[in-house]
DNA sequence: ATACAAAATTAGACTCGTCTAATAAAATAA
DNA sequence: TTATTTTATTAGACGAGTCTAATTTTGTAT
């Protein structure tokens, strides 16, 4: 997909300006290819180096929740910073030391050492019929308040959810959420969740 | 100790004047004080931060060694980028995950999250008399080739060592090494290793 | 098709950490 | 004490990454 820069800009929290003038550095890098209507794309190099660093972050995070007993929201912070962290082997002995992981603490799959990326069937739960089970098996929106309130509703990583009715006024969804918990969600969060 | 800015610079590698730079802007940020007489001092603030540092830089080591199973020499490069990450409550999570070490690999003391540090007598092999015993308790001298060659001459922290001779024309020491190893060093590798 | 709005791009500036070259100050040797 | 050498300091510049304020391009609604 094709993402103006515009939009990335506003995503990091910098100028429009920064991030041409970024681009024009990476291409000049031979790391991102960009042209006006194709959009910028990751050149071979800069593509494996991106899938390094998503390997860094996603194993650090595993690292944070699972040894350090950090919280689902706490982990994406730190883990931005650890992923830069630059050695040879490094992540590869996270991975050794952490039992290979496959997925991360949101869900998402962890890189292979060999940039392959398994990909897994998902689908939003908005787009889950009523009457319908799934299980939860990532979050597509990693923000802190949106994770809290995962876990505000015992929502995690394999929770099971039935969608009981949706409303069509506003597409809200009456979920049956485990055993236990029965509640109304925006479309806005079931479009945030992503299920099997 | 005073340390002119010349020799920080050579010992980081970088300009006399990038070091005089730093040195002012550490000082308008009140981490450090300076003054051409008493030198460059810590400030209360800037002590913090250090200790604060070196506590991690300490603690990351002890993982990358006991975990990750790095090796005695492939630790500190590694341990200077991890010490640069920023979270609260990180050291501490970190400290009771590899469960309160007091020391780090190379015999340094890890300091206490109060930013307290235990202090340990250590005296410089080179200053053992000849048909004493001690045992080595810390590297003065972190670089991997000096590392490289402790590994090899089977010395570790806590490694039992005798001294048999001095040989009075250079201060070389023949050393009893565990129960195995009889070597003769230079008095430049007595001095770069501490025991108690 | 025209005109307005939104997005992309350029220009010029600022901070940081660094450098080299020049100058000043201090230490040391004669 | 003066000359020589070493060290400290200043001056001016540069690349990186960022910004704001134009300006240009593109898209869209009338």
């Amino acid at each position: 997909m094709k993402i103006s820069p515009t939009a990335i800009a506003d995503e990091m929290g910098v100028s429009a300006a920064s991030v041409i003038d970024m681009i024009k550095k990476l291409s000049e890098k031979k790391l991102i290819s960009y042209d006006k209507v194709k959009g910028a794309k990751l050149l071979e190099r800069g593509q494996k180096e991106a899938v390094a660093i998503i390997r860094n972050h996603r194993l650090w995070e595993v690292f944070l929740l699972e040894k350090l007993n950090y919280s689902w929201d706490e982990i994406h912070d730190i883990a931005e910073q650890l992923e830069h962290v630059k050695h040879p082997e490094l992540a590869d002995r996270l991975d050794v030391f952490l039992g290979h992981p496959e997925y991360d603490p949101h869900g998402d799959p962890i890189p292979k050492s060999n940039g392959e990326i398994p990909t897994t069937v998902k689908t939003l739960l908005s787009e889950i019929e009523i009457g319908k089970s799934c299980r939860v098996v990532a979050v597509k929106d990693t923000s802190s308040v949106f994770l809290q309130y995962l876990e505000q509703l015992s929502v995690n990583i394999g929770t099971k959810i039935k969608v009981l009715d949706i409303v069509p006024f506003d597409n809200s969804m009456l979920l049956q959420i485990g055993k236990e918990i029965k509640t109304t969600v925006s479309k806005r969060f079931a479009e945030s969740l992503l299920v099997d």
